[in-house]
DNA sequence: CTCAGCTCCTGCGGGC
DNA sequence: TGCCCGCAGGAGCTGA
């Protein structure tokens, strides 16, 4: 379910465990994910050193000093959890823990350091995947050729966008959840950004005007750089001690939020939803005009 | 090229 | 209480 915040949150929590150590260990309880792992999974992740691990989008990056690369997608409901044997605590650096997660039915890829720091992958759904890509080719793989610009990086600006929609008759919310137009967005967050900039979902994007465009940007800039302030969003947990949950669900606007009222001061409306493309589009259909 | 619709998978919560 | 249905933070594929 991560979207750029959740997944940047993820790789703050675990780049100390991995950044630097060397991988001991690689336990792999199915063959596949959503696709099958690569052929020598386990035997070229083996003994191998991680250099760093970065994100791009909502990908994880761990560089390795075999001149590969581990790619980890998380999916809808991948979630990492890090065992320290020696503190005997168990941390949540996502915080996308249910009930259910718990069951270790789930836990489809185990690594352990020689910090002897286990780092368990699970994913109920099986939406995400993993890959090892050669460094240097990362760049020409299927998953980022023609991936977009980061959102808070400087090439998703104003005069981008406005080029990105211009001429097109989906609407901003598509586009917008489109990862060769920008890369990180997903469902809850481009609700938000378009609300805080009050542009409607469903008008063609081609008809945006650029004055709302670049405020476009700015909102979707904004939306993003709070959530990973606040650890992200987590729609599903159960009370868990560790106080590694997110917490920016508080400050949705408009997301998972029908039926109540609009958040802008002064605006009377209603958050309607809608559904574009199969997926629910929360906004207020009285300030997003 | 653009766009709508469907698909993968599992679990949860609401309504009857 | 139990069952059925709709829905879920993603993204790739098909076919018009």
């Amino acid at each position: 379910m991560p979207e750029l915040p959740e997944v940047e949150t993820v790789r703050r929590g675990l780049a100390p465990v991995f950044a630097g150590r060397r991988l001991t260990a690689v336990r792999l309880n199915r063959p596949d994910l959503r696709f099958p792992l690569p052929d020598g999974f386990v035997q070229r992740l083996s003994g191998a050193r991680v250099e760093t691990l970065e994100r791009r989008a909502k990908y994880l990056l761990a560089s390795l000093d075999r001149g590969d690369t581990l790619v980890m997608h998380l999916g809808m409901s991948g979630r990492f959890e890090i065992d320290r044997p020696a503190a005997g605590a168990a941390e949540r650096p996502g915080g996308f823990r249910t009930r259910v997660e718990a069951d270790a039915k789930h836990a489809h890829v185990i690594f352990e350091t020689d910090e002897a720091v286990r780092v368990t992958y699970y994913d109920p759904r099986r939406f995400g995947f993993m890959g090892l890509i050669e460094t240097k080719a990362l760049g020409q793989h299927a998953w980022f050729k023609a991936m977009g610009p980061e959102p808070l990086g400087p090439d998703f600006n104003a005069a981008y966008l406005n080029a990105a929609f211009a001429g097109r008759r989906q609407g901003p919310k598509t586009l917008l959840l489109d990862q060769r137009i920008v890369a990180g967005l997903g469902n809850i967050y481009v609700c938000e950004a378009l609300h805080r900039a009050r542009i409607p979902p469903l008008a063609p994007a081609g008809g945006v005007s650029r004055a709302n465009i670049a405020a476009l940007t700015g909102a979707v800039r904004a939306v993003l750089t709070e959530a990973i302030a606040a650890g992200g969003s987590t729609l599903k947990d159960y009370a868990a001690a560790d106080g590694a949950l997110g917490y920016f669900q508080h400050a949705f606007r408009v997301y998972s939020r029908e039926g109540q009222p609009c958040l802008r001061p002064g605006c009377r409306g209603t958050v309607a939803r809608i559904v574009q493309g199969g997926r629910s589009t929360f906004f207020c259909p009285v300030c997003q005009r």
